[in-house]
This record gives C-alpha cells, structure tokens and sequence, in this order.
DNA sequence: CTTATTTTAGTCCAATGGACAACTTATAGT
DNA sequence: ACTATAAGTTGTCCATTGGACTAAAATAAG
C-alpha cells in the first residue's frame, strides 16, 4: 500500500477487491501478504492506487491482473468505503469491488510486486484482516448472497462443465442452508438455463451424474422478462 | 461545484444525491439550479464535497440537510462513479447516493447557497442533466426498482397513512406496469405488513378507502426468516 | 332515490414449492 | 461375483400461491 508514482495516481482514493473462489463445497477468498509498509506480514484484501486517467472499473482490472495474474473475468463494483478512520495513515478512501473465478483457470498465482504472498482462504474461516477489510468482505458476501438469488452469476465459481449437484452444492455453501436434491433439481431445469451435455463425470467412485453447461441465451431472455432464482 | 474550504475537503471526490419523490401517482427527483461555475443555471443533482473528516454517509446527510434542509431520511449509497472524464474542469470521482422522502413533510424547500434554485421533477421527463447525472440518476432508478422487490421500502415515499391503492399505485409506477387491485390486496395483507387503522378517506368523491400504516415490527420478522416482495 | 365510482370480498384454476418415496447406476470391498 | 454403499434420477402428493375474473358493499353526487 505504498504510491509508486505520485504524479499520475489519485491520492486518498484506492481499490480493494473481494475475489470469490470456490473449491470442494467451500467459497474461499483470495488474500494477499503484503511485502512491506505497516501492514507488513499481515493478510488482506489485494488493492491499489488509481491511475488519473482510469476509471475505477479500469483500476480493478489493472490491479487483479498485476496483482494475481487474474484477468476477464466477473468483476462488479461494491461500493465506497469511507470512514475517515479506516487507513491510519491517511484519509484514504477505498471503493471495493468483488470477483467471481473459475478457480481452476487460475491455478498458479504469484504475488505481485507489493505482495510476498498469495492465498485461498475459506471464507468461514477468515477472522482478521488488515484495516477495514474484513468489513469489506463482508460487504462483499452479503452482496455475492443478494445477487445470486436474482442472477445466475454462481456460474462463474464453476467450471465450464458442472453437475447440478455441484451447483446446488455451491447454492448450499453460499446461501448458508440445505436444500432438496430432487427439488432443486426440477427448478434449476425448468429455468432452460441449463444446457445438458452428452457427457459424464468421470473418476469418480459412484455413479457418474450428467454434465452441464450454463447456456447464456436463454439467460438473456429470462432476464428481460424478469425472474427469480430463490431456492 | 466550486471548493468552499480548500483546507478541510477532500480533493477529486464529491457526492451527488439522488433524492426521490411520490406525488400524484408520480416518481419525481429533487434537482437544483447551479447558482455558479461553469454550469451556472443548469439543473443537477444536489452534491458537494467532502469533509477530511467525516464519512461519504455523513456527508451525504449534511449536504442533503445544507442544500435543501431535509434530513433523518432513508438515504443509501448507491455507488461511485469514476470515468475520467465525467467532470470537464478536472479528475474528480463522486460517490452517488439516494434517499426516499416523503415529500408532504418537506413543502418549503429552499435552494441552498450555491444553489439558485430547486425543484421537483417527474423522473420520466428528465432529459438532460450536468456532467454524468443522468447516468447516477438511471443506476438511482435501477437501484429503487430493484429494492422494492426485496423490501417495504416504499413506505418511505408514502405519508404515514396510506392506502391500499396508493400503495399499489407506487409500486405500478416504480415497476413501470399494471397491477390487479384484489390480488394486490390480497397479497400485500396477507404479510401481515400493515396495520388497519380505524380511519378512512377524507373528502374523496367515492367511497372512501380505508387507511393504513406500516408496522416495522413484523417485518423485523419477516427479513430474519427472509422474505421476497415481487408484485 | 338513483347513479356512478371505488373499495372490498370471493371464486376458480393452473402453477409452484416442499416433503418424501423409490428406483437406477456405478464403485468398492469382500 | 456378490453385496453394501453412495450418489444420481424420476415420480408422487398436497398445501400454498398467483393470475384472471365476478360481484357485492359503501359512499358521494345529482
């Protein structure tokens, strides 16, 4: 959290993004090490300073991609975070933002050049962070909660192809209740969202449940029409 | 727009406000007349600049009570708004909020001090604003109609005693389609939401409806076991 | 008193959602 | 090869909900 060029960044004003895995039932954090300054050793949000002539979605962007390596992917703003005492050094005014992965696109993340490290963390499990960012988490998990009974954006914690217990699986993990295997199962398909595929899990020591994919088609007409995700 | 107090604000970052209104069966947001400055006589949104030392929430709230004497309203931070060029004289960033009013509690409003005039406008009929405020205003509306599908929070354009229609006359305006009255009713009461009150209409020329209130106790209740307002 | 208008109550039926039972498929262990 | 086990998949039942619609009750105006 150090300006690396006074001239052409913002001052007061940074970015902070709550990016969203998930792995074997768990939604998981990335967090980044910083390598020095006063948070030194300690875990927190991955972050950074604006250019003058970016916008902040640009920032966000830029800062995933130098941070984490981590690019295209979904990426939507939270919003300010501006209690004048959040950073101690200085009034610094953060807009957070929160990301959703395919973690198994990004399997090799390295540090950038302000970090020493890079890691997943279970969302559950995380308890302090540097300054106000365990708030922004939780910003960020409220909003990934709200959004999801409204959108289908749980697709894009998911690989390209899915079982539908996979997905309930990750409904389950990030709504925070169980639910019905065969119930679920009638609603999700008759959303048509999904397109079934002529194909099955393999390795695994059971019967091998179907494969599907997120079909954004219909999506775009579902949600002119307007719809509803409950589950 | 111009910086009353260059020691104690903060530089490149300024709020606007999106404040709405129910009149008649219509949505309406409150605009003022720039006094000043480059856009001297064109209307906007009210905003301002911010405090070193005071939170965008609490800023919001001085400024709403400073340019148009309102305060103790809903009020909520929508989002920041952050293109490089939104503002033509320099960078500046400004964090986007609204607030709900009920507009029969504030009649004398008075523009405040870089503010020539102020006015209530119908939300269909904005055309034109300053800078990127009819952008903020369009995520404003977005942002209402996506709410109100989750929580009373219309109640809060209402005065304390309303009816059934009226109620039902606000959500068909925010939505933007028809509704069914007996349906409406129906499902409206049956959250047990509202209190009957043993008043009615005055000086209507028709039967006179029956007038009712909100009760914030049940719907504590009703948002810890979750709840969906869709109409 | 009658008419006009709006509120309010009620009916009908299709669609939905939750609970649950049962059957199918595949693997792992003996 | 058989069996237990685990998970996927299909189907049933029923109470609740939502949309479309009819009609009665209340009140003001003429």
């Amino acid at each position: 959290m150090t300006k690396q060029n006074e001239a052409t960044i913002l001052d007061s004003l940074t970015i902070d993004c709550v990016i969203f895995g998930f792995n074997q039932g768990n939604l998981e954090v990335l967090l980044v090490k910083h390598a020095d300054g006063i948070s030194k050793d300690k875990w927190g949000l991955p972050g950074g300073w604006i250019f003058t002539d970016e916008s902040t979605d640009a920032a966000a962007n830029r800062l995933l991609l130098e941070l984490t390596g981590i690019k295209d992917v979904y990426l939507e703003q939270l919003r300010a975070f501006s209690e004048p005492d959040r950073f101690p050094l200085s009034r610094v005014i953060t807009v957070g933002y929160y990301a959703l992965i395919k973690k198994e696109d990004w399997t090799g993340l390295k540090p950038g050049a302000t970090a020493s490290e890079v890691g997943w963390f279970k969302v559950s499990e995380v308890e302090t962070l540097i300054y106000d960012h365990l708030h922004i988490l939780g910003v960020g998990l409220r909003r990934l909660r709200r959004r999801i009974k409204q959108e289908p954006i749980g697709f894009n914690l998911l690989p390209e192809k899915f079982t539908l217990l996979q997905l309930m699986h990750l409904y389950e993990e990030i709504l925070g209740y169980e639910m019905d295997k065969p119930n679920f199962r009638r609603k999700i398909l008759r959303m048509n969202l999904l397109t079934a595929l002529d194909e099955k899990q393999k390795d695994v020591s059971h019967r091998a449940a179907k494969l599907y994919k997120f079909n954004p088609d219909t999506y775009q007409k579902l949600i002119e029409k307007g719809f509803n995700f409950e589950f």
